[in-house]
DNA sequence: TTGACCACGTA
DNA sequence: CGTACGTGGTCAAC
């Protein structure tokens, strides 16, 4: 029986500071007292607790998370709180502490350009067992790793957790958004301990059908170098017998492709296969470039090697996740996991006897637009399953003009024929093109911005040596990036609380959720809990949405499937 | 070896 | 002159 210590006296959600290392144990710090529990115990403890309590564990960054191997409901996740409150993506201790402390990343030792000059680095006066250092910054010998020292050290990192998240509290609570900064900065750990389950556990593929696709664009499997080689020339001999003259021009280079087609008369700026497009029948070689392209790709990113690469014993497919970008907050994943091929996702597919549940949500942007400007209008437009035909009845156009315009109005496009729609967008739903008007106004003066739930999107600065031109594209951009990011932002808010509402949910149950994609979810469970599951999916989505944007009357849509292979799901 | 650019997949 | 991401190719500058 695990002794609880200073855990026993914890209220649920209360937090419980953690630093965990192998060699020394695990920490804990709570407002009673620390304790030290040996590395052989350390996760059996963790489990007791939060079976006991349920507290709010906090840790520095999610890698302690997924050094101690549980599952927990609930943290306070420093590091993505630190993204939250400061925009960007670099989150280690020493900038999260100076952050707090105003002071510039640029002067922690270890970090900044100063230490690059400085050999040594670092402020050596002070207590070498007190991690702060006399000038306020973390000391580097610990946040390289020396916290991990000694069962003091490991202690008083916990402790310093403790000082760090209470600064970030403060914070969040002195935050004016249109939404609830802390309840965000619940939902962003929440989404990173999501995250380090996902690259645990990964996504249940189909190795057989994933080898047979490959197979279908490249050929079967080769043996060797040679015949790897072969089949390569194989591919490019197919393009190249259609281009006399060319024969000896290499198809993975951009410049030598554009001179054949010039060869051919086709005079083009780039080789882009967008551009190629238009001219299919023109000549063999179009098609047959085109064609190519699609099967070197797969040959090169999503080819033989990558199933050696990225899948696993088990048929699961494992890349890198992280809880949010660096712009927008959108979840990213390595491994190719967000950009899979439609060709490939046959392969994803659920284990025998279970099913994948798909849920993505509808017209999630200009819903969540409607939800963060609070145009009354444009709510009520929600209320439709399809958002652009009671648009388009009011604009008095067809349902495709509607929705480009909508997309336009969003995104910052100016190019194709929305002009006179967008006029009628500002008369008809005033509220939500000034809301989008401010953030673009603020991006172009250069003003940070942040999006409803709370994250700053930083903004940067006009070079010194831009002339004019390059100053006005300079601010056009940034103006583009910050429409743009408070819109995707605010989606990406929404969209982790209702994955994590859906983690939550699912938690007591074999389901987990297997893949985030933005506005999609894919948890794989047992058949027989399927419509349970779907079920519950769609209710987590009315929870997330009424606690990302309470009171908005906005109507979320969610398109729910039970399949067996990913790619059944798309219509 | 590294960084820029191209190209292309996803949302 | 929609934006974001990850990946892999070539090429030029180390």
């Amino acid at each position: 029986m695990t002794e609880l210590g200073v855990l026993a006296g914890l209220s649920p959600g209360e937090l419980a500071a953690v630093a965990y290392s192998p060699e020394v144990g695990l920490a804990i710090v709570t407002g009673r007292g620390a304790e030290v529990i040996d590395p052989a115990g350390a996760a059996a403890a963790v489990e007791a607790t939060e079976r006991a309590v349920g507290p709010r564990w906090l840790w520095w960054s999610n890698e302690t998370y997924a050094a101690l191997g549980v599952r927990v409901a609930r943290c306070w996740d420093l590091a993505a709180v630190h993204r939250l409150l400061f925009g960007g993506w670099p989150a280690d201790p020493a900038r999260i502490w100076a952050a707090l402390h105003d002071l510039p990343a640029a002067t922690a030792p270890g970090l900044g350009q100063l230490d690059l000059l400085a050999a040594g680095g670092g402020d050596s006066g002070g207590d070498a067992e007190d991690a702060v250092q006399p000038d306020g910054h973390l000391r580097p010998e610990w946040t390289s790793g020396g916290w991990a020292r000694s069962r003091p050290r490991l202690v008083a990192w916990a402790a310093l957790a403790r000082r760090a998240a209470a600064e970030q509290r403060r914070r969040l609570d002195a935050l004016t958004v249109g939404g609830d900064a802390v309840g965000t900065a619940y939902a962003e750990s929440a989404a990173e301990m999501l995250a380090a389950e996902l690259s645990a556990d990964g996504l249940p593929l189909d190795v057989t059908c994933a080898a047979e696709l490959i197979a279908s664009y490249v050929g079967a499997r080769p043996g060797s170098e040679a015949e790897a080689a072969a089949a390569r020339r194989h591919r490019d001999d197919a393009v190249l017998r259609h281009a006399d003259g060319s024969e000896s021009t290499d198809l993975r280079n951009p410049a030598q492709v554009r001179s054949m087609l010039g060869r051919l008369g086709f005079d083009l700026p780039d080789t882009r296969s967008w551009r190629l497009e238009p001219f299919r029948g023109a000549h063999p070689v179009i098609d047959e470039l085109l064609a190519w392209r699609k099967a070197e790709r797969i040959a090169t990113t999503y080819g033989y090697g990558w199933l050696e690469q990225n899948v696993g014993a088990d048929g699961r497919l494992r890349g890198a996740w992280s809880g949010s970008d660096g712009a927008a907050g959108r979840m990213t994943a390595s491994a190719g996991l967000h950009n899979l091929p439609a060709e490939l996702r046959p392969a994803v597919a659920a284990d025998a006897g279970w099913v994948l549940v798909r849920a993505d949500l509808g017209q999630i942007e200009p819903r969540v637009l409607a939800a963060i400007s609070g145009d009354r209008a444009f709510v009520r437009a929600t209320l439709e399953d399809d958002l652009y035909a009671p648009v388009a009845a009011r604009l008095g156009i067809d349902r495709a003009k509607a929705k480009v315009a909508v997309l336009a109005a969003m995104y910052g496009q100016t190019s194709g024929a929305a002009g006179e729609a967008l006029r009628g967008l500002e008369r008809a739903y005033p509220v939500a093109m000034r809301y989008l008007h401010a953030a673009r106004d603020a991006g172009r003066a250069g003003r940070d911005l942040r999006t409803h739930g709370g994250r700053l999107v930083r903004m940067w600065a006009t070079p010194a040596d831009a002339d004019e031109s390059a100053a006005r594209s300079a601010a056009a951009a940034r103006g583009r990036y910050a429409r743009n990011a408070a819109v995707q932002g605010a989606a990406a808010e929404l969209f982790k609380m209702w994955a994590v509402t859906v983690r939550a949910r699912t938690a007591e149950s074999p389901a987990r959720i297997v893949l985030c994609l933005h506005d999609e979810l894919l948890v794989h469970a047992p058949r027989a809990d399927a419509d349970h599951v779907a079920a519950l999916m769609r209710t987590a989505l009315d929870e997330a949405a009424a606690r990302w944007a309470p009171g908005s009357g906005v109507r979320f849509v969610a398109d729910l499937r039970v399949v067996e292979r990913w790619s059944e799901a798309k219509d």
